[in-house]
DNA sequence: TGTACATCAGTGAACGCGCGTTCACTGATGTAC
DNA sequence: TGTACATCAGTGAACGCGCGTTCACTGATGTAC
């Protein structure tokens, strides 16, 4: 490979290993988006202070515009980061089981979720929750695209289970006429593998993990100590693992 | 009833109706909060301007100043507020069925914990969110209270129902010997009615239910209709049920 | 390989703004005799 | 019942502050020939 790239491959906007100036540029932008997430966490908030930033960096504020646009655009980095950070830990926690320990892919990803929420709530806010202030969020953006995005892992698994047979009936099997339509129309991607019920049963073991997940993260179980925490979140997981029908996991 | 007080009426504290003034005070207070309230929900976040709620009212903001010290005042004033509210809305739902009928009873305060989140995500936030931008929460304060008002809200419930016999074996049993350890020390107050893996079903249906209920809230669930949404929190509650042992209620 | 030019990160001064808060005041409402 | 005084809600002017953002600049890094 040459030192020099072709317009061609310019044009094409290949390769072309980063110069230093590149590596430092993107450098900056993580450590930007990494030191807002520090101070968030630092003052319990989801409210981000560019200055702030600049400050803690040992920049000047009018810096950070060689990065970004203003404030706004800068929340709109995180969640989206945050988004696939999400993504790919969770994928990670099931490729870390082998493929056919469906059970253990069900229980690494299940942790992963709360490990992730937990390790910082701030990033978890700023999906879930409520907006920040002062931030208008994209048009009907990535805010209900998080369901869709844990949902689809979510989805992933309990197909996986479904077609390893070892996905027996839900929990709740009455579904209502209006929801099996909705969820028929749903699932034609899943070629029917996914009956309702097994769809219905999916957010609703979401829900109920999300619960729990949500409870820790935000402090409401303070009061009891992390072992126990520990348990109480084994036993949540059990409980979505029969919702869903799956063969016992735990 | 004389019109004038004795001065040992006035030292008790004794009754001696409010006047006007008094009756004008307490009404400004309660608009300043709604209105606050009112701004949070119209702009979709949980901060709050001093000036734009005096605004808001048609007055100066330092009139504001006759009602709160500042502006931390107001929103410590509102989290106390929302709590009481959901505890009274809570019990209110539950009183409103027959005490015999305990399904009904649990389904209608499920319902209601449900409702009153939806109604204001914005409380709902300030009650069970992460913290609310510059505002430093009150020591240890009213933030984990939450956890154990809902708790007791619920304990009442499953304890009537385990006095009225019909409360069978949770959906999950075991029960790790720290859990029991804690559950046992816990549950004195509930004069060992309850064992428990009852206690650790209550953690786990309450976190089932307040998952649902967050993502609704939050706006996660925009993409389904509303009477999805209904008939998908009819089966959450089903789950809680069932986790919780209790005989079907819906 | 060296030189001339272009790009770009970061600075420092400066701005406008709006917010929280204070203060001395006015006028209405309530209280004591 | 009337008068004198006390209380208190609300005003308007003013303050300090810190934040977001702009602008013209400097100096270092990268690029073309």
């Amino acid at each position: 490979m040459s030192a020099h790239s072709t317009a061609a491959e310019r044009a094409a906007g290949l390769a072309e290993p980063p110069n230093r100036r590149q590596r430092a540029r993107a450098a900056t932008l993580d450590e930007i988006k990494q030191t807002a997430l520090d101070l968030m966490r630092e003052q319990g908030t989801v409210d981000v202070r560019f200055t702030d930033i600049a400050r803690a960096m040992g920049l000047t504020p009018p810096a950070l515009y060689r990065y970004f646009a203003d404030r706004d655009e800068l929340l709109t980095a995180m969640v989206t980061d945050s988004f696939v950070d999400l993504g790919t830990t969770l994928a990670e926690a099931r490729e870390s089981m082998a493929p056919e320990d469906l059970g253990g892919r069900f229980v690494a990803t299940c942790a992963a979720y709360r490990t992730w929420a937990a390790a910082s709530p701030q990033r978890f806010s700023l999906i879930f929750g409520v907006p920040v202030p002062g931030y208008s969020a994209p048009v009907d953006g990535p805010t209900t695209d998080a369901a869709q995005r844990a949902m689809a892992n979510l989805a992933g698994l309990v197909l996986a289970n479904q077609q390893g047979g070892r996905l027996g009936a839900p929990l709740v099997g009455d579904v209502s006429a209006a929801f099996t339509a909705f969820a028929t129309h749903k699932l034609e991607e899943y070629a029917d593998a996914i009956g309702p019920a097994t769809y219905q049963a999916m957010l609703l073991a979401w829900s109920a993990l999300h619960g729990f997940v949500s409870l820790e993260a935000n402090g409401q179980f303070g009061w009891m100590e992390p072992v126990l925490r520990d348990e109480l979140f084994r036993a949540q997981v059990r409980v979505a693992a029969v919702v869903l029908g799956l063969e016992p996991p735990v």
